[in-house]
RNA sequence: GGACCCGUAGCCCAGUGGAUAAGGCGACGGCCUUCUAAGCCGUAGAUCGAGGGUUCGAAUCCCUCCGGGUCCGCCA
């Protein structure tokens, strides 16, 4: 309906004004809460051209729209140059029976667009963190939105499982390790295998000290650490393929799987495929070669090899090491052909944090520039901001990591332990944990999602994750109330399918609701456009707020006039679907009691 | 040395060239003889980091400066 007042505004222009005005003008907003209006024309671009003072025009125009399209605009009033539009109840009542029929599917024309979205990119040498956190839910929430609004979405994990790190932590179970199994000690793999990395890091600390008390130089002692070495020699077998080294790296990192499968199916993250460096580096290798060959990499002296990137404005980067063994870039660029083979997606989307902002510039170059491949222009960097603590960033080897798992563990208790105060318990055992489970973690996930994606965000541990106010639970609490509207209307066998007649007064409240559940779709749209899950969050707190203010003034069951409470009905039961449908999107399901 | 990102109330955060800068937390004051108070209403709190510029109009775009963060590893 907003197409056709913009239509019929054009009309206007060109037919009463003979100009024909920048379709970048010719735009709606909605009427700002202290106007009366629903729609707002700005018409300065235009009193120049014209010749005409703001408040004339926008009422030459407001008359214009009266006359052509009544059916439509009820009224408008002009302050200064705004030209503010009422639209008919009509509409109103219009988009309501429409969304009642077809609850919120939303409606976006067939995409042909394919979209790969990687998104977790775990190491096996220790368990999943706040940072991680971040990452899944954003990636899983804009792959959500993105496939919501009619894209073909891939969701890839990539598995960093090989490299001196994972070395490190084999090493040190190895040596310290005496046998012992997540099994054994009951310590959930991820967390077991983390357990030996730090381990490493420790016993590496203290060969260091010990040297240096003897006097070697600090340079010289790491140099020659045992430990270092031993791990160095390790990594060296296991690319040449030792089978006793392959053995051990199999079952420990399995143990690092079976934990990481387990924080995801908590956290409701999935992919649809899932690759490992160890099967996509030495692809990287051979287009590395290859680019030898072809004489877009340059080898130097000691044989390790280089991209030129200073035509380019950056500078050179390493590909191969001297000793032939691939780096982080040539992984990347082996990934990014596989993937592009195997989906032929027409974007590839990394989430991966902001910090390697660079390096995704430099991959997408050589892509493009050097190795000409058409895929390159389709690498997008989702970057993201950090998660810093208020002491700043997280840091495995200081202790300062906040953990998954024990994040939502915390979360779970502090949902029970909220819901327990305020007296809340008519459910059977079962249905409390599942809620608390659903309360803890919708609480998460909404704190990491409704701040915008590219900004750093603030985590502290001593204020806890709150459950009043602009948060995930108050979204479940709004949805809750009104289902619990609905299953009185149930008792109470009222109908809500029956079309409202369209002379019922509308009220404020009610039609405030109604244009905000309208804006849903192109909130969605926006939100896929900019890939951006915080925008559908707080258009959810919004709504949320909106019908809360609405349900405490506008009491549904009091009344007393049928068709207003079937109508009061129908739109809370459109609140509900959209919210649930839109925390769908975020990844947080929504309770039917709390 | 070079590059990128961010500065909005005590704290957190919205705002993608339009009206009197929107909320949340915290503070203070109201509202439960029941459509769920995890809620609602009200009060106090903002020279939108600073200064210039572009524009009818700037928190938003451009320039300079200040503050915070990140990157430019034969780590991933």
């Amino acid at each position: 309906m907003s197409k056709k007042l913009i239509d019929t505004i054009q009309q206007i222009f060109e037919e009463q004004y003979q100009i024909q005005p920048n379709p970048a003008d010719l735009t709606l907003q909605k009427t700002k809460k202290e106007f009366a209006g629903d729609y707002t024309f700005v018409v300065f671009p235009f009193v120049k051209t014209l010749r005409k003072a703001p408040p004339v025009l926008a009422d030459e125009i407001g008359k214009q729209l009266m006359e052509r399209i009544p059916e439509m605009v009820a009224e408008y009033n002009v302050v200064q140059g705004f030209l503010n539009i009422s639209l008919q109840n009509f509409y109103w009542f219009q988009f309501l029976e429409e969304k009642n029929k077809d609850g919120v599917s939303l409606s976006f024309p067939t995409d042909n667009e394919v979209v790969v979205i990687e998104y977790s990119s775990p190491n096996t040498n220790k368990p999943l963190h706040l940072g991680h956190v971040r990452n899944n839910l954003l990636g899983a929430a804009t792959a959500n939105i993105l496939s919501a609004v009619g894209k073909k979405v891939y969701r890839v994990n990539l598995v960093n499982d090989r490299g001196i790190h994972i070395c490190k932590s084999m090493l040190a179970w190895e040596k310290f390790g005496n046998n012992s199994t997540p099994e054994s000690t009951g310590i959930k793999g991820d967390h077991f295998v983390g357990d030996y990395y730090v381990e490493f890091d420790q016993q590496l600390k203290r060969e260091i000290a010990e040297q240096m008390q003897r006097g070697v130089t600090e340079e010289d002692a790491i140099k020659c650490a045992p430990l270092l070495i031993q791990s160095q020699k390790m990594l060296k077998k296991w690319e040449e393929g030792d089978p006793e080294v392959r053995a051990l790296w199999k079952k420990m990192n399995q143990w690092v799987y079976d934990g990481f499968e387990a924080t995801y199916a908590r956290m409701g993250i999935e992919f649809e495929k899932t690759y490992y460096e160890s099967d996509t580096y030495l692809l990287g290798k051979k287009m590395v070669e290859k680019g030898v060959a072809d004489g877009v990499f340059y080898r130097k002296e000691d044989g390790s090899v280089w991209a030129d990137l200073t035509e380019e404005g950056l500078d050179e980067k390493l590909l191969l090491r001297a000793d032939g063994t691939s780096v982080y870039m040539t992984q990347d660029l082996g990934t990014a052909q596989l993937r592009y083979d195997d989906f032929h997606p027409n974007r590839m989307i990394y989430v991966v944090g902001n910090e390697q902002n660079y390096h995704f510039d430099v991959l997408k170059l050589i892509a493009t520039n050097k190795l000409k491949q058409s895929w390159g222009e389709t690498i997008y960097h989702l970057s993201y901001g950090m998660v810093e603590l208020p002491e700043g960033k997280m840091k495995s080897r200081e202790g300062t990591v906040v953990d998954a798992d024990d994040l939502m563990e915390e979360m779970h208790q502090e949902a029970k332990r909220s819901t327990e105060e305020l007296g809340k318990n008519n459910l059977d055992e079962d249905q409390k944990e599942g809620l608390y489970e659903m309360i803890g973690i919708g609480a998460l996930k909404y704190f990491i999602l409704k701040v915008d994606p590219k900004k750093n965000m603030l985590f502290n541990p001593a204020e806890s994750i709150d459950f009043n106010g602009n948060t995930g639970p108050f979204i479940q609490y709004t949805h809750a109330r009104i289902k619990s509207l609905l299953r009185k209307a149930a008792q109470e066998e009222i109908d809500l399918s029956r079309d409202i007649d369209k002379n019922t007064p509308l009220e404020e409240a009610e039609r405030g609701l109604i244009k905000i559940i309208k804006e849903y779709e192109s909130v969605v749209q926006n939100a896929a456009h900019q890939l951006s899950p915080a925008l559908v969050a707080n258009y959810l707190f919004e709504l949320s707020k909106e019908f809360n203010r609405f349900y405490q003034e506008s009491p549904i069951f009091k009344a007393t006039d049928p068709a207003i409470r079937v109508l009061r009905l129908q739109i809370a039961k459109l609140c509900a679907s959209t919210i649930q449908a839109g925390m769908g999107l975020l990844g947080i399901q929504v309770p039917e009691q709390m």
